[in-house]
Parts: C-alpha cells; structure tokens; sequence
DNA sequence: TCATTGATACACT
DNA sequence: GTGTATCAATGAC
C-alpha cells in the first residue's frame, strides 16, 4: 500500500485512475491486446523497489477456436486461467527455459490472454541490467527476455493484476492508431492457416524495443 | 545456423 | 503409469 502512495505521488494522478480496470480487461482479446499498448507494467520486489516497463507489442490469444491458442485443447490444468477472469497474470514456461507474462482477456468462461511480447524499461534499469547480465538493447526486447528482466516466473501465474500489491498495470501513456503497426502472431507455424494469418500482433510503430 | 531444456498434452499400456 | 512429440524463444556460434 506504501508504495502504491509512492507511485501515485510521482505520477501525481489521482488512486483510483493509475490502475487499470477490470472493465478494460474484459472486452474482447484483439481489442485487449491493442488498449495494452502504452500502458507500464510494475513489478514491486519484497525489498520494495520497483520494475517498470511499458508494453510496446503484444499478441491476442482468442477463443477455444483459435489453434494457436493454449485453450485449443479445452480447458487442460493449464489452460484454466485462460477461461477464468479477466486480469489475471497467466505465465507459464516454453522451451524449457523461458517464462511467459499473458494477460487474461474476455469475461469468465469464454478463453483468451494477451502476450506482452516486448517492453521499453523505464524504472530499476540497472537491477535488470544486473539480473539479465546483458546488453542494454537486448533487455525486454522479447517474451522470455522481459519476463526475465522483470523478474516474472510462474510464482507469479494466476495473480490478480487489478488488485495485487506485487505486479499490476498502470494507464502509462495514449498510443493513437497512427503509431501502432498490425501483422501476424509470431512462432505459431503449427496453427491453422486461417489464424496463422491473422493480424493479431500490434506493436507501436518505430519503437526499438519491439522484438525482431 | 543450431543446441538448449522441461512442462504439457495425448496416445498408449 | 509410461513414452514421446511438440512448443507464443534465446544466445552462442
């Protein structure tokens, strides 16, 4: 709660308008995954310090139907989060050796999650710079990248992102549709053409921290 | 370019 | 229960 002052202080904006919203959460994933651009995801660590990076490209996971989809099995032990409401951390592990941070989206029952794909890192740059033991320019430009700089693993899968004390999301900044560039989800050749080729991957346009 | 690494889902006993 | 194919990626060459 401390810090939740302490960030409020230095965004000067008033409590309730720093977080973001159930609401904004429950609409459908594509339009999620858009509304995600701009906004800061905030990492408070058990010594009190905060992370802080802003989401500069995302992924829309959509529907039991979407083949690209962890829910394209059903709801599987871990595909649940997806089906349940919206706002929550879902991370899990791929390749066995990298973690990645979704977002869930839609109302309860109907599946979907965000994957936050790349961040600009605004705050305890250092600490991550440290962590990472890497380049500047390859910190958060990446899922597994980010998840490690942000210290996000699985401890974290399942957490309430509207309510918790330990990572949530902030308003950040308004990126107008002139600055945000479309094209297909990356890394799912095994999908079905027809989501294959959908343009469910928005980034903000020009900014070198979008991964690739 | 290619090795890494382990959870997951599914098809079998 | 056990076996195995697969995977929303990364970093060292």
């Amino acid at each position: 709660m401390k810090a939740s002052r302490q960030e409020n202080a230095r965004t000067m904006l008033d409590p309730g308008d720093v977080r973001l919203s159930r609401s904004l959460f429950a609409q459908e994933t594509p339009v999620v995954a858009r509304a995600l651009l701009g906004r800061d995801v905030v990492h408070r660590l058990p010594s009190g310090a905060c992370l802080r990076g802003r989401i500069v490209e995302t992924e829309a996971y959509h529907g039991q139907d979407d083949t690209a989809s962890h829910a394209r099995f059903g709801r599987t032990g871990r595909s649940a989060l997806m089906f349940g409401p919206p706002g929550h951390a879902y991370v899990y592990l791929i390749y066995g050796m990298y973690e990645m941070l979704n977002v869930t989206a839609n109302p309860e029952d109907f599946p979907g999650a965000v994957l936050i794909r790349a961040l600009e890192p605004l705050e305890g740059i250092e600490h991550m710079l440290e962590r990472r033991g890497s380049r500047m320019n390859l910190l958060t430009n990446g899922p597994g990248r980010l998840c490690r700089a942000m210290e996000i693993d699985r401890s974290l899968n399942g957490i309430d992102l509207v309510r918790s004390d330990v990572v949530w999301l902030e308003r950040g900044v308004e990126v107008s549709d002139a600055h945000v560039a479309v094209s297909p989800r990356v890394g799912i050749g095994y999908a079905d053409p027809i989501h294959r080729d959908l343009n469910w991957r928005f980034s903000v346009r020009g900014n070198r921290w979008v991964s690739k």
